[in-house]
DNA sequence: GGTAGAATTTTGAGTGACCAAAAAGTATGG
DNA sequence: CCATACTTTTTGGTCACTCAAAATTCTACC
């Protein structure tokens, strides 16, 4: 069985390779997320590798195997529907359930989770938007644009917030930009480095870019979203 | 913070002190449960002592301290919680839920800890009718009989199955002893090692000592006892 | 009261995970 | 194309936890 600092390492370079430009993923990166030093870092690549979960290219990095994905995609799983589960079973702030859902999504066995799973009515998406693997380990991954991205004056809906961070995610919260919430881009000035929306109470709002790069939005016409 | 394992040693020693003769806990019932060698119960100990949560006697065992036994009762606490919270909401079965919580104990905040709590009415007892300690580490040891002690041809009702074996719980849903249950001993061989007990439904059964031993009752006439 | 057998402690060793600091490799700008 | 800065790897060491086997201590019985 792998270790819970096994599947923190895989869930970790699964996450970077869907967010970075794809495999490999650097020591660094992994690093940072991990808050390890650089050397424990190559320590681990090494086991990693030698267990066959990634290919491990010196001074290159990371990327995972058929098996490393597998096991990543199922803690990613447990991982998400732990926090939707936190959220709308247990009544916890989305904000807050991050960490929680960090620590239980290494010991939550398998029946739970698909009672779980079932309980929420095999649920799409977690609180932030991100989608949740299936049993089988596989996941969609929408390609959506942020509010950087996205046209203009077209009436959106927020579908997912990519940070895991409480006190982005309570401004989020404090904004009424959560996950499901209409809102509109008027415009944006790169030089100043603003991008100004109107939520669906009509109020505007002024975001920098590195915050509304966080932001993915849908378009809001015909199809239905997360509820 | 203390480790899973300390966690497990502490909790194993509260309970050991609860269910044998009181303090010191000897090294060889603390290894037999926690299934690690002589060695490393020594080890353990005298780590356990060096931080204050236990105090060592070599060759006599251990006993915890007011730090120790705090510690304890709050991962007891957890675990009961959890367990009821497994059965009563997730709708687990009450026999398989042990290892569960054993997990889940170590790594459950405070906060999700005292909604559980909330959530399930404050309970005085988890599904094995095992008392749940309080937020400040109290917990009521009611001093119950067991079927090899408690008086014969008298109205009773299981309060606790002194046991978390799955086939054990099995053999004890299956009969239907769990706690709650009504019934009554009709007579006990001490040679023959039977005792006979009549169930609500009228069926009588015949139990040996070491089963009936770890069944606890209590009396079924004025006090209403846990649902 | 001495001795066999059981329990406990000691000793030596290994694994997994980590850090600090030195060494080596890679990338970039002039 | 070379020096400097950055990243990564190597090296040496620590801590928590564990085991096997040898040495010691306790217990109980004759």
């Amino acid at each position: 069985m792998a270790t819970s600092t096994v599947e923190d390492y895989l869930k970790r370079i699964l996450l970077e390779e869907q967010a970075g430009d794809g495999p490999p993923v650097s020591p660094g990166r992994i690093g940072a997320a991990l808050s390890v030093t650089p050397g424990t870092v190559t320590a681990m690549l090494k086991t990693l590798a030698a267990s066959g979960l990634i290919t491990y290219e010196p001074y290159s990095g990371a990327s995972l195997t058929e098996a490393g994905r597998e096991l990543a995609m199922h803690v990613l799983r447990r991982h998400r529907l732990i926090e939707l589960f936190l959220v709308q079973v247990m009544g916890m702030d989305w904000t807050e359930v991050h960490e929680e859902a960090d620590r239980l999504e290494h010991v939550v066995s398998e029946g739970l989770i698909s009672r779980i799973d079932e309980m929420l009515g095999h649920p799409a998406v977690d609180p932030h938007g991100d989608p949740i693997p299936t049993v089988g380990g596989e996941v969609e991954q929408p390609e959506l644009p942020s509010l950087v991205a996205c046209a203009t004056r077209r009436p959106l809906r927020v579908a997912r917030v990519l940070d895991q961070d409480p006190s982005f995610l309570q401004l989020v919260e404090r904004e009424g930009l959560k996950p499901g919430r209409p809102l509109e881009v008027l415009s944006r000035d790169r030089a100043a480095d603003t991008v100004v929306i109107r939520r669906g109470d009509g109020d505007e709002l002024s975001l920098g870019y590195r915050a509304a790069s966080k932001i993915e939005v849908e378009g809001r016409g015909a199809a239905g979203g997360a509820g």
